[in-house]
DNA sequence: GCCGTTTTCGGCCCGACTGTTTTCAGTCG
C-alpha cells in the first residue's frame, strides 16, 4: 500500500468521524496525519515495521502509528471498518456538494437512508427533503444546482488557467476607483499544482469599512459573472461560467497584510500559528496581531510584521504547508529559496522543425529578452512521427542551423543543439551514437509505451539511463498532472540510477506538462540527483512557464544550489556530462 | 488522537455568512 492510499483512508476515517459526531480534535488529529503521510518521501510500507520511524513523524503518534501499521498489514484498520458498518464511504462525495456538512449529511443518513448523490437527487425531486428540520425551498434548492455542477465538473483547476483567471478578474476589479491592489491568495499563492477556488483581496481607499459597500456593488456586478453564491460587508463570491469559485474580500490597508497571511493558508500553517500566538500572549486572526490582555493590535500591516512579531523568519507562500517551515523561521533555519533570477537558461524547448510554433532564431531572441545566458535547441526525433520528429539526417542538419543562429547571436546568449529522443522497448535510444555525439543536451523522454507492465517500464527506463550520451531524463517522477492514473513505473528505483549515473532530472516547468509534485522532488534532491528545471516550450510565449516550474522547487524546499541550470552556460555543460 | 521552554493531563484557532430562525446551528475558508 502506497503513502497516497494511506493518506486517503485516513483522510475517510476522519470524514466518516465527522458525520459520526466524533470528537472534533479527534478527527483534526486523522487529518493532520493523513497530510503528513502524503508528504512523505519514504514510503511507509517498508518503515512500518520499525517503531520509532513512524512516531518520528509530526502528527502520528502511538495510535496513528497502530493504525499505519493495520492499512499497510490488512488494507484496512479497526476504527474504520466500525464506522463502515456504520456508514457508507459514498457519504465522502456527498460532503463535497456545496453548504453540505458532516451534521447534513448524518441527519440525511438517519432520517431517509441517504448515502449518495443519486439517492439524495431522487429524495429532492420526490419532495422528501422538505420535511427535515432545517430544510427549506432555498437549501433544497441549493442542493439542486450542487448535484448539477458536481456532476457537470467537480475537478480542480490548473494553476496556470487559475493565474489568467485571476488577472482577468483583477484587471476588471482595478477598473474601480479608489481600489488599487488586488493580490491572490489562497492555493494560487502557495502555488498549488491546482487551485480549487480562486482568493482575491482587494485593497485601497475605497476599502475603508464606511464606503466599502459600493466597491463590493462593483465586484458583485463583474460582467464575467455567471452566479454570485455569497455577498457580505466587505466579501463577494462568485462562480465563473467554467464553474471556477472565486472569493473576493475588500479590506482596508491597514490590515491588509494581516489578511493576505490569512487568506494565503494553509490551513494547517494557519492552526500552528494561531497556537503560537496564543502561548506568546496575542491572539491572531485577519485583523491583525492582538494582545490577549488589552486586544492592542500589534501587527497587520504588512505578512512579514505579523511573522515578525511572533519571532519567526518570513516565510514564503509556497512554504506555508505546515511541514516544518514554522519551526525554521523560529530557528532561523528556512533555505534560500530559490528565484526565476537565479535561473540561467532554459534547455527544453521546440521549434518549428517539429511541433513547436516558433524558429530557433526567434526562440533564441525571447530567451534572450528573458534575461537567460543560454538556451538549447531539443526538438524530437523520429519515433515521435506525429511531431514530425527528426531522423538522424534531419537531426544533423538541424544541429548545423542551431550552431548558425549561435554564430548569428555572437555571444549574447548560447545556443546549444540538442534533441529529446524517444526510448524504445528495449531501453535504447531511437537515434544513431553519432548523431547523439553532436549534441549537448539529450532529453530522453519517458512519456510513451503507457501500456506497459511497471516492471517492464522501469527496466526500460533504467536501460536508457545507461546511454552514455543521456544528459537529462524528463518526465521522471511518474504523476501527470490532472490525470488519474499515474505512469506506472517505479519511481525510487529510476531516481537513484538516475542520480548514481549523474543524468539529470527534469522538472517540466510548464504546467500543462509538468509531472513532478514537491514529494517528489524533495526525493530527488534527497537521493542526490541533479535536477534542472525546463519549460518544454513549443512557442516563445510558452517560456514564462518558467515562473511555474520556480514555485514548484520552491515548494520542495530547493536552494539555487539544488538546481543545474542556474549555472552559467560553460558550467552548466560541463556538470552535465555524466560523472566518471 | 496528538502533544509538551508553563505539561504525561488538559488543552487543542478564528470570524463571516446563510438560512431558518426569533437567538442560532451549520458551513466555509
Amino acid at each position: 500500500m502506497d503513502n497516497v492510499t494511506i493518506a486517503r483512508l485516513l483522510d475517510e476515517t476522519a470524514a466518516l468521524l465527522e458525520i459520526d459526531a466524533a470528537d472534533p480534535f479527534r478527527i483534526r488529529s486523522y487529518r493532520r496525519a493523513a497530510e503528513a503521510v502524503e508528504q512523505q518521501t519514504q514510503q511507509l510500507a517498508e518503515i512500518a515495521q520499525d517503531p520509532k520511524a513512524l512516531l518520528a513523524i509530526p502528527g502520528i503518534g502511538k495510535g496513528m502509528a497502530a493504525n499505519v501499521r493495520d492499512l499497510v498489514a490488512t488494507g484496512s484498520m479497526p476504527l474504520r471498518d466500525e464506522l463502515l458498518t456504520k456508514y457508507r464511504p459514498t457519504m465522502l462525495d456527498l460532503l463535497r456538494l456545496p453548504g453540505m456538512g458532516p451534521k447534513t449529511v448524518a441527519l440525511l443518513w438517519s432520517a431517509l437512508e441517504i448515502s449518495d448523490i443519486d439517492a439524495l437527487e431522487a429524495a429532492a425531486k420526490a419532495g422528501h427533503l422538505a420535511k427535515l428540520p432545517r430544510f427549506g425551498q432555498k437549501l433544497i434548492d441549493k442542493i439542486a444546482k450542487g448535484i448539477e455542477d458536481y456532476r457537470k465538473n467537480s475537478g480542480r483547476f490548473r494553476i496556470d488557467d487559475a493565474d489568467e483567471t485571476a488577472a482577468r478578474i483583477a484587471a476588471l476589479i482595478l477598473e474601480f476607483p479608489g481600489i488599487d491592489t488586488v493580490t491572490p491568495a489562497g492555493s494560487l499563492r502557495r502555488g498549488r499544482e491546482t487551485v480549487g477556488d480562486l482568493d482575491l483581496l482587494v485593497t485601497g481607499p475605497a476599502c475603508e469599512p464606511d464606503i466599502v459597500s459600493a466597491a463590493v456593488e462593483h465586484v458583485a456586478g463583474l460582467p464575467l459573472i455567471s452566479q454570485v453564491i455569497a455577498k457580505g460587508q466587505n466579501k463577494v463570491s462568485f462562480l465563473m461560467r467554467n464553474n471556477l469559485q472565486v472569493d473576493v474580500r475588500l479590506l482596508p490597508r491597514a490590515t491588509y497584510g494581516a489578511a493576505l497571511q490569512y487568506f494565503t493558508g494553509s490551513k494547517m500553517h494557519n492552526v500552528s500559528l494561531r497556537q503560537r500566538a496564543i502561548k506568546q500572549g496575542f491572539t491572531l486572526s485577519e485583523y491583525g496581531l492582538a494582545r490577549l490582555d488589552d486586544n492592542a493590535i500589534v501587527a497587520g500591516a504588512t505578512e512579514a510584521d505579523v511573522y515578525a512579531a511572533l519571532g519567526l523568519d518570513y516565510i514564503a507562500p509556497e512554504l506555508r504547508e505546515n511541514c516544518g517551515e514554522i519551526e525554521a523561521a523560529a530557528t532561523y533555519t528556512l533555505p534560500a529559496l530559490i528565484t526565476r533570477a537565479d535561473i540561467r537558461g532554459d534547455v527544453h524547448m521546440h521549434t518549428t522543425a517539429t511541433d513547436g510554433a516558433d524558429t530557433i532564431l526567434a526562440m533564441a531572441e525571447a530567451a534572450l529578452a528573458r534575461g537567460y545566458g543560454y538556451i538549447a535547441i531539443t526538438d524530437h526525433s523520429k519515433n515521435l512521427a506525429m511531431t514530425n520528429g527528426l531522423d538522424d539526417a534531419r537531426a544533423l542538419e538541424h544541429v548545423r542551423q542551431i550552431r548558425a543562429v549561435d554564430q548569428e547571436m555572437n555571444g549574447r546568449i548560447r545556443v546549444f543543439p540538442g534533441i529529446e529522443v524517444d526510448i524504445l522497448l528495449d531501453g535504447s535510444l531511437d537515434l544513431e551514437d553519432s548523431t547523439l555525439a553532436e549534441m549537448d543536451v539529450v532529453v530522453a523522454s519517458i512519456h510513451s509505451h503507457f501500456g506497459l507492465p511497471a516492471e517492464q517500464q522501469t527496466e526500460r527506463i533504467l536501460r536508457a539511463l545507461g546511454n552514455p550520451y543521456l544528459r537529462i531524463l524528463g518526465h521522471p517522477t511518474g504523476r501527470i498532472l490532472l490525470r488519474r492514473e499515474p505512469y506506472a513505473f517505479d519511481l525510487d528505483k529510476v531516481l537513484r540510477k538516475a542520480s548514481a549515473l549523474g543524468v539529470a532530472v527534469e522538472h517540466n516547468a510548464s504546467p500543462a506538462r509538468a509531472d513532478l509534485n514537491d514529494r517528489n522532488l524533495r526525493l530527488a534532491k534527497e537521493l542526490g540527483c541533479r535536477i534542472s528545471v525546463n519549460t518544454d516550450a513549443h512557442s516563445t510565449d510558452e517560456l514564462d512557464k518558467m515562473r511555474f516550474g520556480i514555485t514548484q522547487l520552491r515548494r520542495a524546499w530547493l536552494s539555487p544550489s539544488d538546481v543545474l541550470n542556474t549555472l552559467e552556460a560553460d558550467a552548466f555543460l560541463a556538470a552535465l556530462r555524466p560523472r566518471p
